[in-house]
RNA sequence: GCGAGGGUGGCCGAGCCAGGUCAAAGGCGGCGGGCUUAAGACCCGCUCACGUAGGUGUUCAUGCGUUCGAAUCGCAUCCCUCGCACCA
């Protein structure tokens, strides 16, 4: 009876869907009212992530779905009804990007799903569109993995996010916010692709992906267009001159076009601006009414002279290749003073007047262009700009070094320049400290405007132009007050592991400011009010928690039926509503019944979105005891060492892992290396040696079942007293296992005494461990812990005594329980070969049926430590004892040591001296009492002693009883003495205490 | 840059919140021994240094500090990981 996970495995897989024992139903008081909740019915809740089936499952998602699973199993050994549902998100844009980017034939995805998830040839035409592709992956991947590795979900509850019942609920729940002035129209900026003229995802992107809004401040620079004819040249025109540092604008020298560049005068919603032509474009994308009148290339402005809104004052236009009519409005503004670049600039252009002249420039005008400073900094002269070039001694603008000196300035003016007079309000103050109020004011006045423009050229995949556009949009207002202060009471009144993420959750909640919920295009449920809007997936999937406990019954209910008064039935009551469905309102004493949500597991990387998300829906619409009871932080899975990546094949599919190591292995592995929230590294040598530990404890054990079975015709008895040896006399019984299992049980002697202990403790650390999601600490505890308490008990005991062996068994039978929740495949079938049942239908081990024995684990630990010193000796004087004489310490001593264990765990030594000299016969020994004493109070100082146990112990019989095994471990004659009656040689027996015997070896 | 978390012996990782039983669990690796024709598996012991008596010395990123006592508490420094939004 080898292990052959590949045997016994797919036999539980086919009893647990048969039998259905997953299949969680609320767990009813009787309704006649005759008994009284005395034994009420508990509940467990716990709930994952819905996947999200793009692509296939791997080794990573394995334990992401594994450690509820665990708890799960936990729980409802327990004795809890115990729901853990599971279904598919498939909103949103991921899906429908990987299906195009298939349709497409793009290599990289086509080898993604090709060679890393092994999806067959003549299988790719199923994926070919969105709900094929999910459907694809959830099939033939999730479910596949997920029932292979045994996991315990209910399976009648799942669902997709786009189906069309889960809609009416999410309508129901935006409505419901909506009704409550928590969503708010608004816009915001979004990247939108020319080419294909919708907005994009960063997914879509091909180039510039990090790419991040700007937000330029347009100073509206005035120009009587005196040199152009027609009609458009009455009108005064804006010429918007971009910039980000709004502040400046007192220090404006001139200004620069690009003479050869296109640029248009256009009317602007109520005005009429120049700006490049590539701006009209991205104003019309951002909310701007554009007409376009004329077009003409920049030099129209060249020469021409434009008013500060601000000062009144006019400058002149220069022209300048340098200006980038694509960045922005392709008009800048000149400030010498402050900036490197516009310093050199100026300066080239003050040297070129021939170049002036070409675009009829009185070169005598350029050269009466002088700096303005209007920031003082520290380290900087009058003009900080020409300090940064000289320091640098850059002197043209191709020096790479320009860019640094530029950094340099704006940084350092930023965060400690000050404003000059002139800015009268803000004179004197910083300027990170008034930029935004400055621009604000201006703004508000009408001297200044804004747009949007990215860091970086955008271009999407499709090979299009990307742009920043200001999209109608809504939003959820997690920045609201109130529903600040419910959500932060969620938090505190959770449960968070590890209690150290607490903090970033309350962060988040400071953090978060309006939330865009919608998109334009994508799977998911349509905004009720605006059928345009898709709602977004981080947003969709906040309280569908509530919808598994009612999914399954759904199938039953038409969808029309699923109005906005059908949820309000269900989850506020038969008075929220005028004519309540009955159907809702028994649909709603389930959702009561297994609601709140007792534990969430998801990924740490969520908690500044999703989690928090989950918390603040909850705590909005539902009342505070279906609050969200915990949430359980997950690490990330690395490969051999690197994080795993689909696109490059590193991965590792969970069908592979257990066609080789076998479901058990592979779960023990992911739940015993590391504790859910840390992250784990899966490396093929150590999933190895798991099952190979898996093996030798199957192997233990099913020679002890060998055992069990070959001894039930046949039994021996034990004598009563308990102690020691195992009698001779043998009778033949009837092959009732528990007949020998009766007789076992009353032949307990000390060393089994101690294994039935150091099970409690292991029971005690294992439940505590449990509680807390430490599935590591509960493993190793059960398992290798446990292991070591087993190899000390082998060599200690007489394993061939009845009650050995009804010890041993009776720890498997333990151990077994305990680790169903982790290796359930193993443990059910050795538990069934063992008990007649498999380990799930027993309860998990209870620490009282199996107590602590405090003197006897001490006497062990006595045992073992004596055996330690005599193996130190022997090793560190290299002698092969024939007699080892151990010498326990005398009478007085003890009396001594009595002393020091009364004044407690911090004694004070004046104190107990002064209660042990006030015994004659000790005073007489004076000061050999003295030293005692203070040596005693230094092993016991700070130590939380069972002192009970410590008294209670004979240490004299403690070493007699290990004599034997004393004698088999060293192959040495044992003498033990009372230091009082010692044979002594080598005179060492006086310097014995209590608990710490001389040796002396021979 | 901002926010959260972390740095433990050859490796992985407990311990730290509630300071003393911590030379510091457990696993892996390594060394020695047993079993075996042999290898593997399995079992036993060792694995910071020194030591012919159970001991001593020096360690828990670095440096200060608090304390009778610090891997554990406080401060500073260095380094690492994650998150920074409209996206799963």
């Amino acid at each position: 009876m080898d292990y052959d996970p590949q045997a016994i495995e797919p036999h539980w897989r086919e009893r647990w869907a048969e039998a259905g024992i997953y299949e969680a139903e609320p767990d009813r008081a009787p309704e006649d009212g005759t008994e009284t909740t005395t034994d009420e019915a508990e509940k467990t809740f716990i709930t994952v992530p819905y996947p999200y089936p793009n692509g296939g499952m791997h080794i990573g998602h394995a334990r992401t779905y594994t450690v509820p699973d665990v708890y799960a199993r936990y729980r409802r050994l327990q004795g809890d009804s115990v729901l853990f549902p599971l279904a598919w998100h498939i909103t949103g844009t991921p899906i429908i990007g990987a299906v195009e980017r298939l349709n497409s034939g793009e290599e990289d995805q086509l080898s993604i799903l090709r060679d890393t998830y092994d999806v067959p040839e003549d299988t790719l035409q199923d994926l070919e569109t969105p709900m094929g592709f999910a459907r694809y992956f959830i099939e033939e991947h999730y479910k596949e993995n997920m029932r292979a590795l045994g996991l315990s979900i209910d399976w009648r509850r799942e669902f997709t996010t786009n189906d069309e019942r889960y809609s009416k609920f999410v309508s129901w729940q935006y409505e419901t916010l909506h009704d409550r002035d928590l969503l708010e129209k608004g816009y915001q900026p979004v990247n939108y692709c020319t080419n294909e003229e919708q907005p994009v995802t960063a997914h879509d992107l091909l180039e510039g992906e990090d790419a991040e809004f700007q937000d330029y401040t347009l100073i509206e620079f005035g120009w009587e267009d005196a040199g152009s004819g027609g009609e458009t040249a009455s009108e005064g025109v804006v010429v918007p001159m971009a910039t980000l540092r709004p502040e400046t604008v007192r220090g404006v020298t001139n200004a620069y076009i690009d003479p050869g560049a296109d640029y248009v005068l256009a009317d602007v919603d109520s005005e009429r601006w120049l700006v490049s032509r590539a701006a009209a474009e991205k104003l019309k994308l951002q909310q701007r009414e554009v007409d376009v009148l004329e077009e003409f290339t920049g030099k129209r402005l060249v020469g021409e002279r434009v008013e500060n809104p601000v000062t009144g004052e006019n400058v002149l236009v220069l022209p300048a290749r340098f200006v980038d009519a694509d960045n922005a409005t392709g008009v800048v503004m000149s400030v010498p003073a402050h900036s490197p670049d516009d310093w050199i600039a100026l300066q080239e252009a003050k040297a070129d007047a021939e170049h002036m002249e070409e675009f009829g420039i009185d070169p005598a005008e350029v050269r009466e262009i002088e700096p303005r400073a209007i920031i003082d900094v520290e380290g900087f002269g009058e003009f900080p700009a020409q300090d940064a070039i000289e320091q640098r001694g850059i002197e043209s603008s191709d020096d790479p070094r320009l860019e640094e000196a530029t950094q340099d300035v704006y940084n350092r003016e930023f965060h400690a320049g000050a404003l000059s007079d002139a800015y009268g309000q803000y004179a004197g103050e910083v300027v990170a400290d008034v930029r935004d109020d400055l621009r604000t004011t201006y703004r508000e006045q009408g001297a200044f405007d804004a747009m949007h423009e990215f860091t970086e050229e955008v271009i999407c995949r499709c090979g299009g132009s990307v742009e920043v556009s200001i999209q109608e949009t809504w939003f959820l207002r997690y920045n609201d007050a109130e529903w600040r202060t419910r959500a932060k009471e969620a938090i505190s009144g959770m449960e968070a592991i590890p209690e150290n993420t607490r903090e970033q959750y309350y962060h988040t909640v400071d953090w978060l400011e309006e939330w865009p919920c919608i998109r334009n295009y994508g799977l998911g449920t349509k905004l009720p009010w605006d059928p345009d809007f898709i709602i977004e997936p981080l947003s969709d999937s906040t309280i569908y928690m509530a919808y598994y406990t009612i999914a399954h019954r759904l199938d039953d209910i038409p969808p029309e039926d699923l109005d906005h008064d059908f949820f309000d039935a269900l989850f506020y009551g038969a008075e929220a509503v005028e004519n309540p469905d009955e159907r809702a309102l028994a649909l709603g004493e389930e959702w009561d019944f297994w609601y709140p949500v007792d534990f969430r597991c998801s990924a740490t990387d969520l908690i500044p979105n999703h989690l928090t998300f989950f918390l603040y829906h909850h705590a909005e619409l539902f009342e505070q005891s279906h609050w969200p009871q915990g949430i359980t932080g997950m690490g990330m899975g690395l490969l051999e060492g690197s994080a795993m990546s689909s696109s490059k094949g590193h991965v590792v599919l969970p069908s592979d892992a257990i066609a080789e190591y076998g479901a058990d292995t592979v779960r023990f592995f992911l739940l015993n290396s590391s504790e859910p929230w840390q992250d784990f590294d899966w490396r093929s040598e150590r999933v190895g040696d798991t099952r190979r530990q898996l093996e030798r404890f199957w192997n233990r054990a099913a020679e002890l079942i060998d055992e069990v079975e070959a001894n039930a015709a046949t039994d021996t008895e034990a004598d009563d007293d308990g102690d020691t040896n195992a009698s001779d006399a043998e009778v033949e019984i009837d092959g009732e296992i528990d007949n020998e299992s009766e007789d076992g049980r009353s032949g307990l002697d000390h060393t089994d005494r101690w294994l039935l202990s150091k099970l409690g403790e292991t029971i005690e650390e294992a439940t505590e461990a449990m509680e807390r999601f430490e599935t590591r600490a509960a493993s190793q505890a059960i398992f290798f812990r446990f292991e070591d308490h087993l190899r000390w008990y082998r060599r200690r005991a007489d394993l061939d005594r009845p009650a050995a062996r009804w010890t041993l068994q009776e720890v498997l039978e333990t151990r077994l329980r305990l680790l169903a929740p982790f290796v359930p495949f193993l443990a059910n079938e050795l538990h069934e070969r063992l008990t007649g049942t498999p380990a799930e239908e027993a309860r998990w081990p209870d620490p009282e049926s199996t107590p602590r024995n405090e003197r006897i684990e001490l006497e062990e630990r006595l045992v073992s430590r004596l055996t330690d010193d005599v193996r130190d000796i022997v090793e560190v004087t290299g002698t092969d004892p024939e007699v080892v004489r151990v010498y326990v310490a005398a009478e007085w001593k003890r009396a001594v040591f009595e002393q020091v264990l009364e004044a407690g765990p911090d004694p004070d030594v004046g104190g107990v001296m002064s209660e042990v000299m006030a015994d004659p016969e000790l005073r007489e020994r004076g000061d050999a009492v003295n030293e005692l004493a203070n040596s005693l109070i230094e092993v016991v100082r700070g130590q939380e002693a069972d002192r009970e146990a410590t008294t209670d112990i004979d240490e004299r019989a403690t070493y007699e009883r290990a004599g034997g095994f004393l004698e088999r471990e060293f192959d040495a004659e044992i003498e033990i003495y009372p230091e009082e009656e010692a044979v002594d040689p080598a005179d060492r027996a006086s310097s014995a205490e209590p608990l710490r015997p001389a040796i002396h070896i021979e």
